[in-house]
DNA sequence: GTCGACAGGATTGGATCCAATCTGCTAGAT
DNA sequence: ATCTAGCAGATTGGATCCAATCCTGTCGAC
């Protein structure tokens, strides 16, 4: 089997959700093709179009002749989006329970100590990586794709604040209590206590990122 | 007050709507960029963000090196579609009922007539826009801009098939007694109302639509 | 006759170059 | 001193050109 050949909008891509996750793009900031065509070794063809799908998912947003500009979140913005995950989330998560079968139980709990693994080793990229597997392992279960595009733009809008959560140690054991706890009600097949715990995880997430925003 | 310079992506993005929506790029079909781009006039740079866009909010699709694809909506897409613009509308609507002010009931009044207006005129285009800017205009004042931009999105998702609705003057017709239940719902502050008007609004369309598409 | 390798054409992806627009500074008028 | 007009540099937007990949159809081997 070949190796796929990726396109460099594909890598630079990747590269840019790198820089706004880890701050090296702040929000706010202006983005300089210029500059980051040339930091990445590419053109700026390339780049474009990778800033065009982040505007897409409202990750940057662009103004005619200025260019492109890292999204702010504001304290609205933050809570508009957990306000649609809440709701997104339950009719997943009530889908999912119903279609689940013993083997995505098994998948799912391999996702979760592997949240666990990275949660020790301290690297929030990490963790933020195998926290959304965990999440959309389940979200996917729903088998409504759309649903979980959906779900998906909402988790990168508020991406980087969620690396600012994992930093502190507290957050780090928390989740993984909580995971368990999701874990559990799913193995039940109980909606009512799958929903219920993924509200509270979501909560939890949410009061301690619009206190950081708050400063 | 100068006229603002539009780019050539917009111009663009909006006759590539428009060739969707007319059916002249059929779903499943491959988009040439060489003809389009000729077609239009334009070379195919902007083109192609005009499609990255379109790719963003799920009208066509991209295979690497291979090109774009006309977006093709299968049953359960069209279900899906129009079980989370119900989850989602009446999110909106429960807010908009409670942020309504008498002016913006003139405004919407207003939007409801020039869709009747436009359903007399039998030109399809012109009604589809007309009925979007009614129901956006309700949506709006919803006042959460990340809600109204994924209702956008699934809105967008089904343009192409709610057209093919309009095309039978019997739809044309329940609309606007709909419009009229809606409308005076609103008056009414009733959420519950407003609610189940825009539910059987949108089961009235979906049930027809969905007869279309299994031919 | 069927399958696979290979070559040529077609099409997309990316780089470079040019045009249009914006921003910030300077100079001049009030 | 402040405000406005206009020019220069910077930056984005678009067109053209080149490279990489894919598709198709032909040829040959079995």
């Amino acid at each position: 089997m070949r190796a796929k050949p990726k396109t460099t909008q594909e890598d630079v891509l990747a590269l840019l959700r790198v820089e706004i996750l880890t701050g090296s793009l702040q929000p706010g900031q202006q983005i300089v093709q210029d500059l980051l065509a040339e930091k990445f070794g590419v053109s700026r063809v390339p780049l474009r179009e990778a800033l065009k799908i982040l505007e897409g998912e409202g990750q940057v947003t662009h103004h005619r002749h200025r260019g492109y500009f890292v999204a702010e979140l504001s304290i609205n913005d933050l809570h508009e989006v957990y306000r649609l995950r809440a709701i997104l989330e339950r009719e997943a998560v009530t889908a999912a329970v119903s279609n689940i079968t013993d083997r995505d139980l098994l998948a799912i709990a391999e996702l979760a100590s592997q949240v666990r693994k990275a949660a020790k080793s301290n690297e929030v990229l990490a963790i933020t990586a195998a926290n959304r597997a965990f999440h959309f392992a389940i979200f996917e279960l729903s088998e409504m794709p759309r649903l979980v595009r959906l779900l998906r733009q909402l988790w990168d809008a508020t991406d980087v604040y969620r690396a600012v959560y994992f930093t502190q140690a507290a957050n780090r054991e928390r989740i993984l209590l909580e995971h368990d706890e999701i874990l559990s009600a799913l193995r039940a097949r109980s909606v009512a206590r799958s929903i219920r715990w993924h509200d509270t995880h979501r909560e939890n997430s949410v009061a301690s990122v619009s206190a950081f925003i708050a400063r």
